[in-house]
DNA sequence: TTCTATAATGATAACCAATATCATTATGGA
DNA sequence: TCCATAATGATATTGGTTATCATTATAGAA
């Protein structure tokens, strides 16, 4: 899916809910679709130009995932980063290097998807749980940090 | 492994490394390893009889996390939760509920475990990472929240 | 055992990501 | 255009966590 395809997806679903698709809520929208992974507030107001108050940031932020646009994933130091819902970029995974804390997404061959689903359906049906999601996070050192 | 016999490893590691296992960073690791998952400095406040000091609890954890002994793990509301490393107490997964927030210990059979290896091998490869590790993180809503 | 250097403790203050407040501004519909 | 409501952004506040520092405890030396 394009950038504006994506766009489009979240305005849609935002309008269902008579939320409005300003601005600054696209201004993060589009940052986080360029970045190709999870970006935390603080990470955004630096590469933004302009950069969007860091009240509105946040409040942006948190509005957009209520609305299930994005999703939260939470981080090393109390830091909360974003990323564009699965049902917007796809289904996928995170490779997390475990000294400098960059995430990079990764998609999976379909068969090891399905592998993984089957492990993932055993687990909460031994546990209880009714299933709603999972992720694999491979933790490892970056090429940087090696 | 027993209870004394995780303390013991514990023991030895710090020992190691010239610093003590005193009574506060034990009472930290009794808590931690009768627990069946994760546990956050609150949590362990609430339920530590009579109750370390807040201070000493987190910085107890740090230590303990600092030495390899305890693993943190990042979730909702900037809450950190520890538990004992894998070297302790053996891999294994998450299995998270998301409504309530509860995180449970998971292990899986070893056909399970190695098919999920080979996936994170692959990954990890793929991003041209050094594979240090890896977590089924599986989402699901709790009996409790069901 | 006593002394001493160093580690650990715990009350308190500081830190910082995140959230709440609220007066102001912008927007879509009547 | 007008109006009701949503959104903004400067500011204050919250809450988990970390730092400070005087006091206490401990291991090793004498």
């Amino acid at each position: 899916m394009t950038v504006d395809q994506i766009e489009q997806m979240a305005r849609l679903r935002l309008g269902e809910r008579g939320i409005r698709y300003t601005r600054g809520r696209q201004q993060v929208m589009e940052a986080l679709i360029r970045a190709d992974g999870p970006r935390a507030a603080a990470e955004l107001h630096r590469e933004m130009r302009p950069p969007l108050p860091l009240s509105s940031l946040y409040r942006s932020l948190a509005v957009l995932a209520e609305a299930g646009i994005l999703s939260p994933h939470h981080g090393a130091q109390g830091m909360t980063r974003y990323e564009p819902a699965e049902w917007l970029i796809g289904h996928h995974h995170h490779l997390v290097c475990v000294d400098c804390g960059a995430v990079d997404d990764v998609e999976l061959s379909s068969e090891m998807e399905s592998s993984i689903e089957r492990v993932a359906a055993r687990i909460a049906g031994a546990g209880g749980y009714a299933l709603t999601g999972h992720t694999l996070e491979v933790e490892g050192r970056c090429r940087l940090c090696a």
